[in-house]
RNA sequence: GCUCGGGUGGCGGAACAGGUAGACGCGCGGGACUUAAAAUCCCGUUUCCCUAAAGGAAGUACGGGUUCGAUUCCCGUCUCGAGCACCA
C-alpha cells in the first residue's frame, strides 16, 4: 500500500465520521451558527448522475470550511419525496409509490454516502413522512385561517377581518382598506346586514379573503397527466414535464393568495444576496407595472369601459379602444347591425386555444363593434374594437389604444387602417405612420395641457388630471397570479379540510390527516381524484402540489423531531434562516418564490424571527451530457449502413454526397438517397473511445446495433458526432458518480467537479482532465508517505521558501472559498504540491496545516494523512490556519520595463527603492538604451511593485 | 422584440483594483527509467517570421475611442447562452 489508494481508506473514514457524529450540528452552542443548505432532491428512479453532486460538493466544502473556522454548522439533507414520477410508475405497475420512493431514497443515500458529504443525517426529513406533513397541513390551516390586511401590510387572523365587518360592513370593490385594490365581485353591505348573514353566507364571503381559498378559476388542465399544473409548469402551452398539451378549464380549486405579497416579495429582493439573474426572473414574474385606470363612457349607453394603462401621458393619442373577446361588455355595446359578425369573431377567438393564441402572435385579427366611446378630454368619438391581442386576464381586459406609441396597437391600427397620431416627440425624427415610438423618453406634443412635458412629468400630470375629473386613479398592476394549490392526484399531502354544504372547514380531528390506502391510483369512474376511492373519506379529495413540502423544509431541519410545533422557538431563534443556499436556477419562479412567500406569512404570524428564508443563494450550473451520435442510413429490406461522422457531416453541410461515400454507395448498390435519410442515433457513451472514435467491436455487441449493419469510413477509425445536451437516460449519456468513485475515489470526484470551472457555469461532463486531479492527489500523497508506506514526515524546521508556499496557499484558498471560486483553489493546491515536491519538503510544520486546509475539498485523503502523521482523530475538528503575511513579503521585485507600453525587459529592484533611484538604474540599462534609440525621455512612469513604463 | 450574462491557445479554463495575457490541468511533441509496457519523472507547447541560439511582429469576437499603458473602462457591430414575451 505504498501509493495513493483511495479505496483502502475512504470507506473507513466515512464510517468513522458517522460513528463519531463529527458532522452533527449542536442545538445549543456558544458558537456562532452557520446554516448551509442544498436544494433537496426528488429521489427519482434513475439515481444520481454526476451533475447532481456539483452543488452538494460546493456546499460541503463551504460547510467543512466553516466548521474549521469554529462555527456551529447546520448542513442537513433530506428528500422532496411526494411527486408525479413515483405515481406514474405506480399507475403503470401497481407498485405503491411509498415503496418505490423508499427504494429510491435508499439508493440516493448510498450514492451520497460514497462521496463523503458531511451531512447531519440525524436531521433528515422526508416530505412524505406523516410526522413531517402534519406540519405542512398545519401551515395550510394557518393560511386558511388568515387574511392579508392591507392597512397593516401583513397577514392576520381572519378574526380581525370579521371584527372589522361587524363594525363597518363592506363597501364593495372600492373598500381598499379591506381588498387592497384587488377586484372582488361582491356588492357592498352594512355591519348590520353582515350580522344577519347566514353562517354559510359569511363563510362564502370570507373565502374571498382567506390566504388559502377555494374558488372557481381557470386552471391549466393537462388531460394527459390528469391534473392541473401551476403557471411555471407550463411552457409555450404544453406541460414542462412530458410536453403534453394543456387546456384552459374552469374548475373549483384551492389557491394560495400569493398576490397579496407581490409588493413585499419584490421589496425583499433588495435585501438578499442572490444572483442578479434570479432576482430579475422573479421581478419579471411578479411583473409590477405602475399606471392608472381610466374610465371611458360609451356613446349612447350607460355602461363604462375601464382600461388600465402605464402610459396615461399618451391619453391624447388614443384613437380607439380594444376589448378582449372575453370582455363582458362586448355583447352589450355592439349595435344590432354589427352583432352577428362580432359574435362570430368572439366565438372564434375564444375557441382558439391558449397555445394558438400565444404561438400565433404575428397574425392580427379583430373586429369593429360599431360602438363608440367618448374621449374623456377631447370629447371626440373613438371607435371600440374587439381584438384577441388583448388578454382578458390582465388589467381590465380592455386597453386604450395609442397606436403612435405602442407597437401592438400600431400593428392593429395599421392592419385595419385606423388613425395614428403622434403625441410624444423624441430626439430622432420618426415616421409615426410606419413605426410606433415606444420609448419612454421625449416631450409631449398635440396633447393640450401636457404639451412640452417630459414623459415622466406628463405621466404624473395626466394621472392628476384623471383623478381630479373622477375618471380613474393611479394604480399598480401585477402579473403574478395566485398559486393553484391542488392536484387531482394521490401521491401528495392530503388537504385537511372537510365540507359542509359545499363550503370548506378545517378538519376537526387532530393532524396529521394521513394519506389513505386506495385500491388503484387512478381517478374514479366519475372523474373524481383518486382519494375519492378511499373508504369513508369525508375530506377534500385533491392533494397538495409538489411545492408544498419544499416551501418550509428548511425550517424543519432546525428541529426535525419536534412533535408539538413545526420547530421550537429556541431552534428558530438560534438558526434564524439559511446563510447559504445552493441549487439550480430552474426553481427561480417556483420553489424560491413560494418559500419566500411562506416565510413572510409565518413571519407575519410571529412564528419565525425573520422574513427571508435564504440570505445568500448560489446557483450551480447544470452539468450537461456529452451524447454520442452515430449516423446511419437504414435501407428498407436490406441492412443498415453506418456512416462515419466525417463523411456524414460533409454530406449534411454541402447537401451533396462526398465522392468517397458515393463510391461506397455504388459498391453496396445504393441509389436515390438524400441527406434526409440519415438518422442520428444516440448511443451509449461508453461505446466511444476518446472523444470521437467508436469502439466498433463493443458497438456490434450492444443493443444499438442492427444486425447485418455495415460501416463506412474514410479514415482509420469510425467517427461519432457529439452533442451537448441534458444528461438523461433516454440519451444514453448519463455518467454515474459511483463509477467515478470506484475508479478514482471520492476525493478525485470532488476535486474534479470543482476543477471543471466556475460553479455557476453550465458545462458538459467530460472526463478528459480527471487524470490530472488524480495525479495531483498521488503527488500530494508522496509528500507524506514513502514507497513502502512509511511516513516521511519529519519535525525539522521548515525553510523560508517552504513556509512561503504554505502561507500563500492558505491565503489564496481562504479567499477562493469565500468567493466560491473553487476551481482556482484546486489550481492553488496543485501549485503548492508542485512547489513542495520540487523542494522535497516533508516537514510537519508545512504538511500538517496543508492537510487541514485541504480537508474541505478532499476530506478522506486529508484524514488519512492526518492520522498517518500520528495525530489524533480528526482533521475535521482542527482550526483553519491563518496565514502569516510576513512570510509573503518580498524585498525585491522583477519589474517589467516597458518602453512606450511594450514590455522589453525585466529588472530586479528592491521594493523600497524610490522612483528617482529606479529611474537612474533603468536609464542606464543597455536594453532600455537600445529601445530608446537615442530619443529623449518624455515621461517616466513608476508603479511600485507593479511596472515601469518609459515613454520616449 | 425586450432584459441580463458571455465571447481569451487544439480543449476546460486563469488574470486581485487599468500594469509581464494564457496560471493550473488536459491533449500533443520530445526525452529519462524499463527487455518491453503501464506507472512515474524531466523538457517543450498562442500564432507567424527568422532560427543553432538570440531576436522580432501580431494577438483576448470585430471596428473605433479614452490612457504612458486596455482581456479589463466608453461607443458601435457581430455572435452564443439564459430569462421574459401580445402584461397595455
Amino acid at each position: 500500500m505504498a501509493n495513493y489508494d483511495p479505496a483502502s481508506f475512504e470507506k473507513k473514514w466515512q464510517d468513522e465520521w458517522a460513528a463519531k457524529k463529527v458532522n452533527a450540528a449542536r442545538d445549543q452552542s456558544d458558537k456562532q451558527k452557520f446554516y448551509v443548505l442544498d436544494m433537496f432532491p426528488y429521489p427519482s428512479g434513475a439515481g444520481l448522475h454526476v451533475g447532481h453532486p456539483l452543488g452538494y460538493i460546493a456546499s460541503d466544502i463551504y460547510s467543512r470550511y466553516k466548521r474549521l473556522q469554529g462555527f456551529n454548522v447546520l448542513h442537513p439533507m433530506g428528500y422532496d419525496a411526494f411527486g408525479l414520477p413515483a405515481e406514474q410508475y405506480a399507475i403503470q405497475t401497481g407498485q405503491h409509490p411509498a415503496v418505490t420512493t423508499k427504494e429510491n431514497i435508499a439508493r440516493y443515500r448510498e450514492q451520497l454516502d460514497k462521496i463523503g458529504f458531511s451531512f447531519d443525517w440525524d436531521r433528515e426529513v422526508q416530505t412524505c413522512d406523516p410526522n413531517y406533513y402534519k406540519w405542512t397541513q398545519w401551515i395550510f390551516l394557518q393560511l386558511f385561517d388568515s387574511w392579508y390586511n392591507p392597512a397593516n401590510k401583513k397577514a392576520e387572523a381572519i378574526n380581525t377581518l370579521i371584527a372589522q365587518l361587524e363594525m363597518e360592513g363592506y363597501k364593495g370593490n372600492e373598500d381598499e382598506a379591506l381588498t387592497g385594490g384587488f377586484e372582488i365581485e361582491i356588492p357592498a353591505f352594512t355591519a348590520a346586514e353582515w350580522k344577519n348573514f347566514s353562517a354559510a353566507k359569511k363563510e362564502e364571503f370570507l373565502l374571498n379573503f382567506r390566504l388559502a381559498y377555494l374558488s372557481e378559476t381557470f386552471v391549466n388542465w393537462c388531460p394527459a397527466l390528469g391534473t392541473v399544473l401551476a403557471n411555471e409548469e407550463v411552457k409555450d402551452g404544453v406541460s414542462e414535464r412530458g410536453g403534453h398539451p394543456v387546456e384552459r378549464k374552469k374548475m373549483k380549486q384551492w389557491s394560495l393568495r400569493i398576490t397579496a405579497y407581490s409588493e413585499r416579495l419584490l421589496e425583499g429582493l433588495e435585501r438578499i444576496d442572490w444572483s442578479a439573474s434570479i432576482k430579475e426572473t422573479q421581478r419579471n414574474w411578479i411583473g409590477k407595472s405602475e399606471g392608472c385606470s381610466i374610465e371611458f363612457s360609451i356613446d349612447g349607453s350607460q355602461e363604462k369601459i375601464e382600461v388600465f394603462t402605464t402610459r396615461p401621458d399618451t391619453i391624447f393619442g388614443v384613437t380607439f379602444l380594444t376589448l378582449a373577446p372575453e370582455h363582458p361588455l362586448v355583447a352589450d355595446i355592439t349595435p344590432a347591425e354589427h352583432r352577428s359578425i362580432v359574435s362570430e369573431y368572439v366565438e372564434k377567438a375564444k375557441n382558439r386555444t391558449e397555445r394558438e393564441r400565444m404561438s400565433d402572435v404575428k397574425h392580427i385579427s379583430g373586429e369593429f363593434t360599431g360602438a363608440y366611446a367618448i374621449h374623456p378630454f377631447t370629447g371626440k368619438k373613438v371607435p371600440i374594437w374587439v381584438g384577441d391581442y388583448v388578454l382578458a386576464g390582465y388589467g381590465t381586459g380592455a386597453v386604450m389604444a395609442v397606436p403612435g406609441h405602442d407597437s401592438r396597437d400600431h400593428a392593429f391600427a395599421k392592419h385595419f387602417g385606423i388613425e395614428i397620431t403622434q403625441v410624444v416627440e423624441g430626439n430622432v425624427a420618426v415616421d409615426i405612420q410606419e413605426d410606433s415610438y415606444d420609448a419612454k423618453e421625449g416631450k409631449a406634443i398635440n396633447s393640450d395641457f401636457l404639451n412640452g412635458l417630459e414623459v415622466k412629468a406628463a405621466v404624473k400630470a395626466a394621472i392628476k388630471a384623471i383623478e381630479e375629473k373622477g375618471l380613474g386613479k393611479g394604480k399598480t398592476n401585477y402579473r403574478l397570479r395566485d398559486a393553484i394549490f391542488g392536484r387531482q392526484r394521490y401521491w401528495g399531502e392530503p388537504i385537511p379540510v372537510e365540507y359542509n354544504n359545499g363550503l370548506p372547514y378545517p378538519m376537526r380531528e387532530e393532524l396529521p390527516l394521513v394519506l389513505p390506502e386506495i385500491d388503484k391510483f387512478l381517478p374514479t369512474e366519475d372523474g373524481d381524484p383518486p382519494l375519492a376511492r378511499a373508504k369513508d373519506w369525508k375530506y377534500e379529495t385533491t392533494t397538495m402540489p409538489g411545492w408544498a413540502g419544499s416551501s418550509w423544509y428548511f425550517l424543519r431541519y432546525m428541529d426535525p423531531k419536534n412533535n408539538t410545533s413545526f420547530a421550537s422557538k429556541d431552534a428558530l431563534n438560534y438558526w434564524q434562516n439559511v446563510d447559504l443556499y445552493v441549487g439550480g436556477s430552474e426553481h427561480a419562479t417556483g420553489h424560491l418564490l413560494y418559500a419566500r412567500f411562506w416565510m413572510k406569512f409565518l413571519y407575519d404570524l410571529g412564528l419565525v424571527p425573520v422574513d427571508e428564508p435564504f440570505k445568500k443563494l448560489i446557483n450551480q450550473g447544470m452539468i450537461q451530457g456529452y451524447s454520442a451520435v452515430v449516423n446511419k442510413v437504414p435501407l428498407l429490406e436490406k441492412y443498415t449502413l453506418y456512416i462515419s461522422n466525417e463523411l456524414a457531416a460533409e454530406w449534411k453541410k454541402k447537401d451533396e454526397i462526398p465522392a468517397f461515400l458515393q463510391a461506397e454507395f455504388e459498391k453496396h448498390g445504393v441509389q436515390n438517397v438524400s441527406v434526409n435519410h440519415i438518422i442520428e442515433e444516440r448511443i451509449d457513451i461508453n461505446l466511444v473511445k476518446g472523444d470521437y472514435e467508436l469502439d466498433v467491436e463493443s458497438f456490434k455487441h450492444s443493443f444499438h446495433f442492427e444486425k447485418g449493419g455495415e460501416f463506412i469510413q474514410e479514415g482509420k477509425s469510425f467517427q461519432v458526432a457529439r452533442e451537448v445536451e441534458k444528461m438523461s437516460k433516454r440519451w444514453y449519456n448519463v455518467v454515474n458518480p459511483d463509477d467515478i468513485c470506484n475508479k478514482y475515489g471520492a476525493d478525485t470526484l470532488r476535486m474534479y467537479e470543482m476543477f471543471l470551472g466556475p460553479i455557476e457555469m453550465a458545462k458538459p461532463w467530460n472526463t478528459n482532465g480527471i487524470e490530472g486531479v488524480y495525479r495531483f492527489l498521488g503527488k500530494l500523497w508522496k509528500l507524506y508517505i514513502g514507497e513502502n508506506g512509511e511516513s516521511l514526515v519529519v519535525d525539522d524546521a521548515a525553510t523560508k521558501d517552504e513556509l512561503k508556499t504554505l502561507h500563500k496557499t492558505i491565503k489564496k484558498v481562504k479567499e477562493d472559498i469565500e468567493n466560491f471560486s473553487f476551481n482556482t483553489s484546486v489550481s492553488t493546491f496543485m501549485i503548492a504540491v508542485n512547489e513542495l515536491g520540487q523542494m522535497k519538503c516533508h516537514k510537519r510544520e508545512v504538511l500538517e496545516p496543508l492537510s487541514v486546509i485541504l480537508s474541505p475539498f478532499a476530506p478522506h485523503i486529508a484524514e488519512e494523512l492526518w492520522s498517518k502523521m500520528g495525530n489524533a482523530f480528526s482533521v475535521t475538528e482542527q482550526t483553519f490556519p491563518t496565514h502569516d503575511e510576513s512570510y509573503l513579503v518580498e524585498n525585491s521585485f522583477a519589474y517589467p520595463i516597458s518602453i512606450n507600453g511594450k514590455t522589453r525587459t525585466t529588472i530586479e529592484m528592491a521594493l523600497d527603492m524610490n522612483p528617482d533611484e529606479a529611474q537612474a538604474l533603468i536609464m542606464a540599462n543597455d536594453i532600455v538604451q537600445k529601445w530608446m534609440e537615442g530619443k529623449p525621455l518624455k515621461k517616466f512612469i513608476f508603479v511600485k511593485g507593479r511596472i515601469v513604463n518609459v515613454v520616449v
